[in-house]
DNA sequence: GATAAAATTGAACGATCGTTCAAGTAGAGG
DNA sequence: CCTCTACTTGAACGATCGTTCAATTTTATC
């Protein structure tokens, strides 16, 4: 039923995230999704309609992931770093692509495809707000200074999370945990 | 002359930059530039061998620029954040797009375009050394504190401006001065 | 100004693109 | 077992992809 429905948007959000929009054809998205034209067509439109729904499915793990990750972290802030931590590594096994595959939209998409475009920067955002939510956690929690303002610093540590994804996704290296230290000693994520 | 070859090139790279690598044509190129088949192809062998002029292009005028920068800022430190303004200033108007080729590509190509990938990182790897130049002049000045090693500061710098360009071009707000204080408010740029 | 060499042209190639649709299959209700 | 509906199939469409190459024009040499 609808099982297949979210099997198939699941795998195709693999390729997706993986080779980009562009570069995915629909008869790559055939192989993978086990289905014929017709059946893809008539449940996803298009193949925009289909990156579509990949995007937000992908934005819903993203965003369950965090939540999960809140919640067996001790506390607000080792959130943050798990999320950090965990974003990286899974850059270099399991995931397809070490770099968020919303951020990888934007950086593929241009005013071509402004629907997409417009979508993964509205999710993007949702993103920025589920950050800030941890992030007043751990004002109230008194890691960090509760005089800062808590979208501010969301969206300081989201620009930390692009720039280390983007950067251990082009450095095989192994420095990245220095890297996250060094992230960490910022004013704007300490009490 | 050659000169139309240069000009060539510079042109391509705008429309790559832009759209990235499978997204453009080579009608799109042969239009931008002006030059029909058999001429592109006698001169850059294929589709991957004009990209890869320009990514080579690209990022000689971008070492080039923040030579520049280096010269005309008062020090180095005050350099490297006019190097962050300016990006993400021409990520508002002129540049074709407001996040650096060498990022773009690295985020949209995976293994199947092997070579072009590493030749990104390579080049991506010289801006590195150059910022880590400018970090070297820096802890001479005492304006950043000397027992920092330099490579680790470049590298923290590169991943701030991977970041900081990245929100800039999925956020068309104001709020980036802020957020460019906020960057250098880390210890890491500091004496 | 004739001739050789180099560069440019644009039509054409086979492959693949996203998409459509008539024909076929499966399932539910009586 | 038949029928009506819902879903799936895969061949096929026109468009466009990256690329080639014989023909032509331009440039260089004497």
């Amino acid at each position: 039923m609808k099982n297949k429905h979210q099997e198939a948007v699941q795998k195709a959000t693999g390729l997706y995230w993986e080779k980009g929009f562009h570069a995915t054809s629909m008869r790559n998205i055939q192989d993978v999704i086990n289905m014929r034209p017709g059946s893809i067509y008539a449940n996803f439109g298009s193949k925009e309609g289909l990156f579509k729904a990949s995007l937000q499915h992908y934005a819903d793990t993203n965003l369950a992931g965090i939540a999960l990750l809140r919640e067996q972290a001790g506390t607000p802030l080792s959130a943050l770093r798990a999320l950090m931590e965990r974003s990286v590594i899974e850059s270099r096994q399991s995931a397809p692509n070490g770099m968020c595959m919303l951020v990888k939209t934007i950086a593929e998409l241009t005013d071509e495809n402004s629907k997409l475009l417009g979508e993964a920067k509205r999710l993007l955002h949702d993103v920025e707000r589920a950050l800030e939510r941890i992030v007043d956690d751990a004002k109230a929690c008194g890691e960090i200074d509760g005089s800062n303002d808590s979208a501010r610093v969301a969206r300081y540590f989201q620009v930390q999370l692009m720039g280390v994804r983007t950067y251990a996704n082009s450095h095989d290296e192994y420095s990245i945990n220095q890297l996250i230290d060094d992230v960490f000693k910022s004013p704007l994520l300490r009490a």
